[in-house]
DNA sequence: ATGATAATGATAATGATTATCATTTCTATC
DNA sequence: GATAGAAATGATAATCATTATCATTATCAT
């Protein structure tokens, strides 16, 4: 298990206090904002230490790694290629089949991502 | 539309005539390989141009990304965790819920990716 | 206290991708 | 066929997220 650390702890409170995807950039400028200065690189080990705990969840886009609290229901991600914002959704069926499709195949599953990209509801309004 | 000049029909022929997933340095090389070298500027660019033009497809990995035929009925991944064996599936309920589920959110969908990780059959009996 | 182990931080290194810019190749038009 | 303008190419520098390095510091069990 994780050394919970002062600064994982903040890592991981400032995380957990929010509703964001967090890329490791903003997280270390948040703290140094918050007058509790991390090291990038401190920063970036936390996070992964968080994470393989299970006590942060990620999506991985294309450019970087965004993390998200990870006391949530299990869900996928749908992200407006217009102005970024990242909407949350879960489909216990697609879960299901996918479970399914693994299996017929002899694949041993230890996780997936799914994410759709579009034009968000009020984007696509304008 | 795009133009196929010499350059992108070779890249484009070598990826049609394989079934694998192909990263860039590895289409240059092979280029490179068969007596038709191609700089690796003009790979990348060929790559985009190509997938623009529906001519490709590709997949976005943590790392890097990587391009097959798009003269495929389309498909998801899955990928072996341990030996990177990318084995592809086709679901067509899945694809039918991610519609719904984008529509019922006023999604506007462009396009999506659908990744499992595990270990695939051949690792996991070892 | 004390030594072992892990965490931290500054910074260098890595690696995929993109930008730059001079040169070359195409293409349409005269 | 010559020619101007547009697009493609290639060598290489630049970018940017992430990881590695390594000296220093904190933590924890004995």
């Amino acid at each position: 298990m994780v050394k919970l650390t002062q600064h994982r702890q903040a890592i991981l409170d400032l995380i957990n206090a929010s509703n964001r995807h967090w890329d490791a950039d903003e997280v270390a400028r948040a703290l140094s904002d918050a007058g509790q200065s991390v090291g990038i690189a401190t920063v970036y080990r936390g996070l992964a230490a968080l994470e393989a705990a299970g006590l942060l969840d990620s999506i991985q886009l294309a450019d970087k790694k965004r993390y998200e609290r990870a006391d949530k229901a299990h869900h996928d991600h749908m992200i407006c290629t217009e102005c970024g914002h990242i909407e949350e959704f879960t489909h216990a069926t697609i879960e299901a089949l996918q479970l399914v499709a693994a299996q017929e195949r002899g694949f041993e599953l230890s996780g997936h991502q799914l994410t759709m990209f579009g034009r968000c509801k009020s984007c696509s309004q304008e």
